[in-house]
RNA sequence: GUCUCAGUAGCUCAGCUGGAUAGAGCGACAGCCUCCUAAGCUGUAGGUCGUGAGUUCGAAUCUCGCCUGGGACACCA
């Protein structure tokens, strides 16, 4: 808990403690105490509305219940200047803000730890997230679920808890007989033959690329073989191409998964089998027309779901609630899951199979990313995955670069549609957001730099207590809520509260940077001092983009 | 038709557990480099928070209806 934290604390308790003095409230009728920081300067640097709150409680107007209160609060602890009553009834506090000093030396100890706390409780989470068909390449739907994803991690892990990244391979199926049939028809294309694409094909580059590297590489071998053996090694084939590029591609977007979980491995491992008998022992199973039914209607759902079809074979529910059984199995306490938009209807039909295996229904958490446009020259692109029109994700690096991608995917809530402006997102100059934060960085890295040129040396030590201009103090004031930031955006799985609290960072320092001048030979104190800040503006800076996989500059 | 997400400044979006005069960026306008990076700062203009009701001391926020837009509603994955 850092002092800000701390000071909060205090504050709230002696709120409570005044209005048990003045008999305002019996204990168990006091609601719980809202802080919050008030958006008007004037309005002090802490404001309550306990007295709104009391007012029917008290049954007394709120202006008389917050003076009593007022007359009770013991002022000579949580360091008070000033309270004032205001408005309807709010109580504003005003403090004196010398104390935020003593965060410079615990983030300058703290380092690349200082935002972590524990909020987390170590639970064993586990996030699936991409999960894309290996049968083509990623688009920006994938990518933007990516960026979500890495970054919702990222802050689960800082806030406490125990993250596990996972990428279920859907690896069986028919679209990977559709794959295999469609690297079929471009290998023979390659080769100048006649064949034609299956209907519902791939018809990307990337598969015309392994009919091209197919035919190099074996000639005119495979035209001749049987044809099962064929199909069998163009589906490995197939399959072993398009995750090596699956996997290079999303390490290229700084998208690390610990476990990469195989849906076939589900049928050879007799986990389907298991699966369905526990819901067969349950008694959510039934037969219906030459089909395997799971009652999902018992939980919610609109209507019931097949699970092996008239011709025997499973639908994609039925190893994809073995692999959600399996997770839970695993020992992960809460699951959550990251969809695209298109998923969405399935959540229901998921969270009853939860259920109905006999676990709780909020052990499963699906979050939706909503779909992404692209905007070109103020006009929205169009794209179309059958005809392979699409843009993939490579093509929008390659373009925007990897920390603007990064950072556009990241600001914005996962479940907004979001207009992507390629021209914003492509332009090195002002008008993009992402060099602000990174500028910031740089500023201060130069500032340092030239600090240690001329020989000045700060350290945990520093005399940081002289600080306190206007500034100086919005700055403490904003690096002691990083903790603070990070552990909501944990909790409600909220990425973008993370960019919102960087760009507020970098503007308060900007701000600063404008103001007051750091280095200062005539006034080796406050240099030292100021140094020490900045260091800690840096710290909080870099920690904040790495949460989101961007990166920190030391020069632009 | 059912379900779901959204509708906030000209554009793109924030807006916390319901709080005070609804905020940023871009765009427009006016200023700031003899000074650590002007990819920056300071200010001005710009709003019926889709709409109608309800809940209450108080609603952009919660509830219901309606309008508009996206998406989902397979023995596909």
């Amino acid at each position: 808990m850092n002092i800000v934290e701390q000071v909060q604390k205090k504050l709230k308790q002696e709120i409570r403690e005044a209005v048990l003095k003045a008999s305002l409230a019996a204990e168990e009728q006091i609601p719980e105490v809202i802080l919050e920081v008030p958006k008007e300067k004037a309005h002090g640097d802490y404001s309550t509305n306990m007295a709104m709150q009391l007012a029917r409680i008290a049954k007394k107007p709120p202006r008389k219940v917050a003076e009593e209160l007022i007359e009770h609060f013991d002022k000579s602890k949580a360091s008070i200047e000033k309270i004032e009553i205001a408005g309807p009834g709010f109580i504003n506090f005003h403090l004196d803000n010398s104390y935020l000093t003593q965060l410079i030396p615990t983030i300058l100890e703290s380092m690349e730890e200082y935002g972590r706390t524990a909020v987390g409780n170590n639970q064993k989470v586990q996030v699936e997230f991409v999960s894309a068909n290996p049968t083509g390449d990623l688009h920006l739907g994938h990518a933007r679920g990516a960026a979500v994803g890495d970054s919702l991690c990222n802050i689960l892990d800082k806030a406490g808890y125990n993250v596990s990244r996972e990428y279920y391979i859907n690896d069986a199926g028919n679209q990977i007989n559709n794959l295999a049939l469609s690297v079929e028809a471009r290998y023979f294309q390659a080769l100048g033959l006649e064949k034609e694409m299956p209907e519902d094909g791939y018809q990307g580059a990337d598969v015309i690329g392994i009919g091209d590297r197919l035919a190099e590489e074996f000639g005119d071998k495979y035209v001749n073989v049987p044809e099962q053996e064929r199909f069998d090694f163009f589906r490995e084939y197939g399959l072993k191409y398009e995750m090596e590029k699956l996997k290079q591609d999303l390490e290229n977007f700084r998208v690390p998964f610990d476990v990469w979980y195989s849906e076939t491995s589900l049928y050879n491992n007799g986990k389907i089998d298991e699966a369905m008998q526990v819901l067969k022992d349950n008694g959510h199973i039934f037969e219906e027309g030459g089909a395997t039914w799971f009652r999902s209607t018992t939980f919610g759902d609109d209507k019931d779901r097949v699970m092996i079809k008239q011709d025997g074979s499973y639908t994609y529910l039925t190893p994809d609630i073995a692999y959600h059984k399996d997770k839970i199995d695993r020992g992960f306490e809460k699951l959550i899951n990251i969809w695209g938009a298109d998923h969405h209807g399935y959540i229901p039909r998921m969270k009853a199979a939860i259920q109905a295996l006999g676990y709780a229904r909020e052990t499963l958490e699906v979050e939706i990313i909503q779909l992404v446009h692209l905007y070109k020259d103020g006009e929205k692109m169009k794209m179309s995955k059958r005809t392979g029109k699409a843009i993939t994700m490579r093509d929008l690096i390659d373009e925007v670069g990897l920390d603007a991608t990064r950072y556009f995917f990241a600001m914005r809530s996962a479940d907004t549609h979001l207009d992507f402006d390629l021209d914003l997102a492509v332009s090195q100059s002002n008008e993009n957001p992402v060099y602000y934060a990174q500028y910031a960085h740089a500023r201060i890295s130069s500032i340092l730099r030239q600090g240690a040129e001329q020989g000045i040396i700060y350290d945990l030590n520093a005399n940081v207590s002289i600080l306190g201009s206007e500034k100086e103090i919005d700055l403490l004031k904003k690096l002691g809520e990083f903790p603070l930031a990070v552990a909501e955006a944990a909790e409600k799985r909220m990425p973008h509260r993370i960019t919102n609290y960087i760009f507020d960072l970098a503007s308060v320092f900007h701000s600063f940077y404008n103001a007051e001048k750091v280095l200062d030979l005539e006034n080796k104190d406050k240099t030292v001092a100021r140094m020490a800040l900045i260091k800690s503006v840096q710290i909080t800076l870099r920690n904040a983009l790495a949460l989101i996989g961007v990166s920190a500059p030391e020069k632009m």
